[in-house]
DNA sequence: CACGTAGGTGAACAGTGTTCACTGAACTAC
DNA sequence: GTAGTTCAGTGAACACTGTTCACCTACGTG
C-alpha cells in the first residue's frame, strides 16, 4: 500500500531527527548508533540502510548544520548590502551558537573521528564563509603582505571579492569564532563569563576597523 | 623488596605515558583505557587504582596539556618584558599547537564527555591566559564599553593589570584561538591552508593595534 | 501473475567502560 | 619475629557500543 521509497524517507527522516536531538542534547560525542535506532523505532542494522556508518551519520548532521547556520545568517543580513551587514551576520552568528551550541562545536570543534573528510563539507562551509566574506567592505585599509596576496589571490577571485577583501574577512571571522569556542568551551569562566558585552567589545572594534578607524592615515 | 608507592607510582606513570601517546597519536576520541591498561602491561580494572575513570584518565592529560603549553609559552618569552612579548608568545602558541595538534585541541576543542568540571582547570588555564594578559601593553588606545569595563574590574584585578588590558587580551587570544582551531579543522583549506602567512598578517595588525596604531607615542 | 529488489529483522562478533570479590605481597604494630 | 592490615593488581562478569551477516517479506516492476 505505502510506497516503498517513501516508507524509506520516512524512516531515514525519523532516524536523522532522532540524531539531531541527541547532538542537541548532549554533544556529538554522545550520540549512539543503537540508540537513535532505538528512537526511530527500529533495530540497529536497518540504520545501514540509510547511512554508511555512524560517522556518515554525523557527517549529515555535520551538513545540517551547516545549512541551518548559513540559512540564519542569510536570512539576518536580508539581501542588501548595508554598513552594518557585518554586525548582524556576527550577532546572528553568536545566537545561532549559543542557540545551538552542540552543532557549532560539531562544526567549529574538535573534528569528530580520526579524520573529517572535508570534501563534502567545503561547499557546505563556504556558504557560511560566503556571508562573511561578501559583508567586508572593500576598504582595504591595512594592506596586506605579499605572500599572503598570493596565496588568497586565487581563492580571492571565486569569492568576487579582493584578496585584502578575503584576508581581513578570515581574520575576523577567526576572532569571532576564536570567542564563541572560548566562551562554550568555558574559558571565560572567572573573567567576562557572560560574554555578551565582550563580544559587543569585539564587534565595535571591528566595525571601527572596517570603517577604516585612522582618522589620521599618517603611515602609508 | 621494591616499595610499593614507587611502584604504584611507576606504573601511573605508565599508563600517562601511554595515555598521552595515544591523545597525541589519534585524539582524545581514540583514548581506549583498555588500549592504555594493554600499553601499561595491566589489567583493565587495574587502571581504576589510579584513576577514577577514564574522563578522570583524560583530565589528567588535560592538566598536563596546560601545564606544557604554559611552560613552553613562559620560556619563549622569558622573563623580561619586552615590546614583542606578545608576538614572541602568540608564536610559540601557534608552534606549540601545530606540534601537539590533539592536545590543543583537547584544550580549546569540543570539551569532552557530557561537561568537563572547570574547577580543577581554571588553575592552570589561568598560568597560559596570564602569559597573555600580562604582555598586552597598558596603553588602551581601545577604551572598553562601561559594562565591559565594569565586569572585568576585579579579575583584572587579580592579574595585576587594567581593565581594558584585560578585555584587550581576551579579545586578541580569543583570535589567536581561533585562527588556531579553523586551521586544525581544516576550515582554511582552499583559501589560507599552510596559515602561516595569515598568522603573520594577523600578528601584525595585532602588533599595530597594541603599539597605539594612531601615535608613535613609543614606550613610556 | 511471477520475480527480483531492498528495507527491516535478529543473532552474532569484537570491542568498550565499569564493578566486584579475590589474591598476595609489601607495610605496620606488637 | 610474628600476626594483622593495607592495597595494587587480577579475572570474571555486566551492560553497553559499532558493525556484519543470513534471512524474511512486502513492495514495485516485468
Amino acid at each position: 500500500m505505502i510506497a516503498r521509497s517513501e516508507a524509506k524517507a520516512r524512516t531515514r527522516q525519523q532516524l536523522l531527527s532522532a540524531a539531531q536531538e541527541a547532538v542537541q542534547k548532549e554533544g556529538a560525542s554522545a550520540l549512539s548508533l543503537r540508540g537513535v535506532a532505538r528512537r526511530a523505532g527500529v533495530v540497529p542494522s536497518a540504520v545501514y540502510r540509510h547511512f554508511e556508518s555512524r560517522d556518515a551519520l554525523l557527517t549529515q548532521l555535520i551538513l545540517d548544520a551547516y545549512t541551518s547556520l548559513a540559512e540564519t545568517l542569510e536570512a539576518a543580513v536580508g539581501t542588501r548590502i548595508a554598513g552594518d551587514s557585518w554586525r548582524r551576520a556576527a550577532q546572528a552568528l553568536r545566537a545561532w551558537a549559543l542557540r545551538h551550541r552542540h552543532e557549532f562545536l560539531l562544526i567549529y570543534g574538535t573534528p569528530v573521528p580520526g579524520y573529517r573528510a572535508p570534501v563534502e563539507t567545503v561547499a557546505a562551509a563556504a556558504r557560511v564563509a560566503a556571508v562573511f566574506i561578501s559583508r567586508v567592505p572593500d576598504t582595504p585599509q591595512e594592506h596586506l603582505n605579499a605572500s599572503l596576496h598570493a596565496q588568497l589571490a586565487g581563492p580571492a577571485r571565486d569569492f568576487g571579492v579582493s584578496p585584502a577583501q578575503l584576508g581581513q574577512a578570515l581574520a575576523e571571522t577567526s576572532q569571532l569564532v576564536g570567542a564563541l569556542v572560548l566562551e562554550l568551551g568555558g574559558h571565560f569562566v572567572g573573567t567576562a563569563d557572560p560574554a555578551d558585552h565582550l563580544w559587543n567589545q569585539i564587534l565595535e572594534a571591528q566595525q571601527q576597523r572596517q570603517s577604516g578607524a585612522e582618522a589620521p592615515s599618517e603611515i602609508t
